[in-house]
RNA sequence: GCAGACGUAGUUCAACUGGAUAGAAUAUCGGAUUUCGGCUCCGAGGGUUGAGGGUUCGAAUCCUUCCGUCUGUACCA
């Protein structure tokens, strides 16, 4: 039993013992104590001053003498006002990191039984990635890994959105304007491509309109009325029609976008165990909706629409079926969510889409759970929000939008060049010096999207994004390296790591002890952070971390310290420290270097 | 209009879900190294938590009224 437990267990008995009552061990919880007092944890007893019918102070005190004397863990406390304070004995350090270190499995916790399903990046088919996507795709990815190593199975899914009226759009323009254009024949990456003639698109449709405006439409009129606008609806109805040529076409762009897709994922480095197309889940749902209608969850009104009433839980009447018979949006999430239900039996259901469809996914939830899904409780929208520049917001029509693809490039190179000029990468061939600008650029770009708190929007300011001081991903790589190089160092002059030569240990300086308690939380930390489904709780500890440790290695010498206990203690503790560091690193999808 | 989210040092973010004197990073200023990697370490200044009221032992956090920013509110996806 990790020995936090126990100190709470004794707490329990305390109640018990001093005060006749008992309280739910679920209901205690110890906080790191504030660095200004002394203790290592701390116990607030304000809200069981009921149970103890004392003061503040004398509650604390009567459960801090009985820990003392009844808990090996607790060597002495403090009580400031109603806050109790527990000094750990020295001992207590050395055997929990011992406990910490001979573990196998540090970092993933035991399976729970549960299967998960993480939906994310799900991206349209007509043009590039951009910013907000790449927030997207880290989030996902890595809500993903944190599951894992919290004891679920997982499934990532991307549903891509391949089909509808964006994409007949970039094809119109393209048999306008392509003139048989290809990715190799301009050079271009096949998203960027399709993408380009989704603008050309919207800039012709434009200047239709306004013709036909100077020509005395109204504004109205003259948008539905732009012929280029009713051949993308014609498009769309000979493409639902199975028209070959339509086809063939759609087949030849979404082929080169999901090339320049695969692209942009590798160099991610997220993947997915399955991905659902549009076109072909776009039809599901309309059983559903009979289901419903029999159900009375949904009713049909005289045009023979048919909708869900969703007043009674505070929202309004929503449309699922148009009077014509054919779907809407959420039609087919209704049928793409019990797909995913027939095809892995999911107990959760994660969604990780922008926080613009927070009335969305409100509305598909609370229908399936009025159908009675048994996967209908575990389904969450992980719901993030939008990512600023510090000129404003992005908008693609504006050309403010930052593509994905010209970001990474750009991270990359500075990591390039900051390393080239910090000049210590001697030795490194061409194949090594480039694997590791990759890992330091997409390590900046991920950490500083990740660190924050997924729900808050954010800005992105492209200058500290590649800074590698402070709060940032380099800083914890290079912390990496420089373990990593005590370790190379540590073998080649054979110090001995068996938790054995260490044994007798029975004094630790400060930060010592400090290292040993955050390297004991990591495994609490992934669990909070894959049930807050929050990438930023694990970044925020890594960070602590390293800063923790490069405290340690400024403070106390390793190599030059003459007690060999000592000496393989600490070169154990920085292997501990490069392992979680490691571990926990990937947990958000960086990866650290051995070198730098 | 209605609904929801957000507002914290100059700036970007925290605050263990109601706990102690609101913390980090960055920027600014000052210091450390005959040493295992200076992309390091130590220190200083910087706050009426948008404003007011309420709840209680205790509020950035809960309730309420304003102010401000954003999002949603389609037989679009």
């Amino acid at each position: 039993m990790n020995f936090q437990d126990s100190i709470l267990q004794g707490i329990q008995d305390a109640f018990t013992s001093c005060f006749q009552t008992t309280v739910a061990l679920d209901q205690l919880s110890l906080a790191p104590t504030k660095k200004e007092f002394e203790g290592s944890y701390t116990f607030v007893v304000f809200p069981f001053l009921k149970q103890s019918q004392l003061s503040p102070e004398a509650t604390a005190t009567q459960l801090g003498n009985y820990l003392k004397t009844h808990v090996a863990a607790v060597k002495d406390f403090n009580v400031v006002k109603g806050f109790l304070n527990l000094v750990v004995a020295q001992e207590e350090w050395i055997s929990l990191f011992n406990q910490v270190y001979t573990s196998k499995i540090f970092g993933q916790l035991p399976s729970n039984g549960l299967k998960v399903m993480v939906e994310y990046s799900s991206p349209n088919t007509n043009k590039p990635l951009h910013l907000g996507h790449l927030r997207n795709n880290f989030l996902g990815y890595s809500v993903a890994e944190l599951l894992k190593a919290a004891g679920y199975e997982v499934i990532k899914a991307n549903l891509v959105n391949d089909r509808g009226i964006h994409i007949c759009k970039s094809m119109v323009a393209y048999q306008h304007f392509g003139n048989g254009e290809t990715p190799t024949s301009s050079g271009l990456k096949g998203d960027h491509l399709a993408g380009k003639y989704y603008v050309l698109f919207d800039t012709h449709y434009k200047a239709q309109q306004k013709s036909l405006m100077e020509a005395g439409q109204s504004e109205e009129e003259a948008k539905k009325n732009a012929p280029l606008l009713l051949e993308a609806q014609e498009m769309l109805r000979k493409w639902e029609d199975q028209d070959s040529d339509v086809i063939a076409l759609w087949n030849q762009m979404n082929g080169w976008v999901y090339a320049g897709f695969n692209a942009t994922y590798q160099r991610m480095g997220v993947d997915f165990d399955v991905t659902y197309y549009e076109s072909n889940t776009y039809l599901l749902g309309k059983d559903i909706v009979e289901e419903g209608l029999a159900k009375g969850v949904f009713f049909k009104k005289e045009n023979g629409s048919v909708w869900v009433d969703l007043t009674a839980e505070g929202l309004d009447e929503k449309l699922v079926l148009r009077g014509d018979g054919t779907s809407v949006y959420i039609t087919q999430d209704m049928g793409t969510a019990d797909l995913k239900y027939q095809d892995y039996q999911i107990n959760k259901s994660v969604y990780v889409v922008g926080n613009e469809q927070d009335y969305h996914f409100d509305v598909l939830f609370k229908i399936m759970r009025k159908l009675g899904r048994s996967y209908g409780p575990g389904l969450y929208h992980l719901s993030y929000g939008m990512v600023d520049l510090p000129t404003g917001k992005m908008k693609s029509r504006e050309g403010t939008v930052v593509d994905a693809d010209e970001l990474m490039e750009e991270m990359v190179e500075t990591a390039a060049h900051h390393t080239k000029e910090l000049g210590k990468i001697e030795g490194f061939t061409e194949a090594q010096a480039t694997e590791l600008y990759e890992m330091l650029g997409m390590g900046a770009l991920k950490y500083f999207l990740l660190k924050v708190d997924p729900k808050k929007r954010m800005l992105f300011n492209p200058q500290e994004s590649i800074e590698f001081q402070g709060n940032t991903g380099p800083f914890i790589q290079y912390s990496h390296a420089r373990i990593a190089a005590i370790l190379r160092k540590a073998e080649q002059i054979g110090v001995n790591l068996s938790a054995e030569s260490f044994a007798g240990l029975s004094e630790l300086a400060e930060t010592e002890a400090a290292l040993i308690q955050l390297l004991n939380d990591f495994e609490r930390k992934i669990k909070q952070a894959a049930e807050d489904y929050s990438p930023a709780i694990l970044a925020q500890y890594l960070f602590d971390l390293a800063k923790e440790y490069n405290r340690f290695y400024a403070e106390l010498p390793i190599f030059h310290e003459k007690d060999s206990q000592l000496q393989s203690f600490r070169v154990a503790l920085s292997l501990q420290t490069a392992k979680t560091i490691k571990r926990g690193m990937s947990l958000i999808g960086i990866q650290v270097p051995e070198r730098m």
